[in-house]
DNA sequence: TCTATATTTGACAGTTTGTCAAATTCTCTC
DNA sequence: GAGAGAATTTGACAAACTGTCAAATATAGA
């Protein structure tokens, strides 16, 4: 940490600090035009620093993310890459970099969010062509034989979505995932139960409350 | 089977019957030019009748196909879709269809072959600018809630790549079966086993030597 | 037809699944 | 920080599922 004279310096230190990332998220947004968008978040001020290429249309200044007091427990630098949803509804492939002072504290994020939408779309088209089936061609070669692995994506996907890091989450996003899970099927894995409790570091009894709850609010609305 | 008068004449009627569809084929090679072949087969002479845009190196007089016995025994006249390799290795989607005379007894066998690899390789490359993880986002989406459909559309490819037809398949394919779907790892579903005995209509236990053998020459394989 | 092989049947022990009540821990509020 | 209320763990349990077995039966090949 540099000068410590007040608050205010150094905040604009860390704003200055920054904005030394902007040409980067120039160059990314460039070289991915018109599908990306690279925007930088201040964590010091919880704001946006800045934005190449604004597609999500937030400006510099606005306020930016929910929770980041979580980022100081995160292992690596790199978080995702995750699916985000644009507030246009177009899906996003988003992948965000922590950017750190020299101390080792984090300063801030860049995060770059890709339309994969038009790639997905093609991807698909030729999908369709090449399947064999209605389409339903593709599980037999995509259903692992680790189906540790299988499970491990969905909650890596699920702990993407919602914010980050693997083992430390909280109790209230336990039954989320157990919900996420169960309407994916993903119950009708042998075992899961006893793996997911080890994994969540939660007893068996647990998840098996959660799953109640989350099969019981499954019949609410099938009957609503 | 050069024959007598008569058969000839047999011969002859079922080939000239067989070439009225010669334009068909030409017709669809023609439009997906140049990646697929259409191949007329006459079944009373076992030989191929016609090719259009050969790209199997077959001609017309080769014999061919090994087992056709099995195509009296078929409730569609549509075969497939199912995967082929070619001679050179290249990754067919083929689809048969049944040519029957007016009494109903099949005399050929129209098959397109459409070489779809580099459908596949586009739409890989697409597939992986837009995935997450590293390539592994998209089994959670295709692990279906319904994990039946997953392993009936593993059990249709695989009936698919032998021949064909549902629930007529010879004691011997339940073998390759189970243990087709014992290497992919399917018997971590829960309930497979009695599911499976029911839809092949087999007892329970005759599964479970099958799996035992599979998993037994999967040890072999392992060891050497 | 007879023999050798494979399948079914029914029974069984061992696991896994899902539920429960009591004991414990956690989380608020005061 | 003490205590009420809620959630979690623990350990036990019945029910269901898994996998194996031996005897009875069916099937295929000589």
């Amino acid at each position: 940490m540099p000068n410590k004279t007040n608050a205010r310096q150094e905040i604009s230190g860390a704003r200055e600090e920054l904005l030394r990332f902007a040409p980067v998220a120039e160059a990314v947004a460039i070289l991915l035009k018109p599908h990306a968008e690279v925007v930088i978040h201040d964590l010091t001020t919880q704001t946006i620093a800045y934005i190449a290429n604004n597609l999500s249309r937030r400006e510099v200044g606005n306020s930016s993310l929910a929770d980041l007091k979580d980022i100081g427990a995160l292992d690596t630098d790199v978080i995702g890459p995750y699916r985000k949803t644009n507030f246009d509804g177009r899906q996003l492939k988003s992948i965000t970099s922590v950017l750190r002072d020299p101390a080792g504290d984090p300063l801030g994020l860049l995060c770059i969010n890709f339309d994969i939408a038009p790639i997905e779309a093609a991807r698909d088209a030729l999908s369709l062509l090449a399947a064999f089936q209605d389409g339903g061609a593709q599980p037999a070669a995509l259903f692992r034989a680790d189906w540790q692995e299988t499970v491990n994506a969905a909650i890596a996907d699920f702990l993407g979505e919602r914010g980050l890091a693997a083992s430390a989450l909280a109790k209230d996003d336990h039954a989320a995932l157990i919900e996420m899970l169960e309407q994916e099927g993903y119950f009708s894995i042998r075992n899961l139960v006893p793996y997911l409790s080890r994994l969540l570091g939660i007893s068996r009894a647990t998840v098996y409350k959660h799953l109640r709850e989350a099969r019981q609010t499954k019949i609410r609305k099938t009957m609503s």
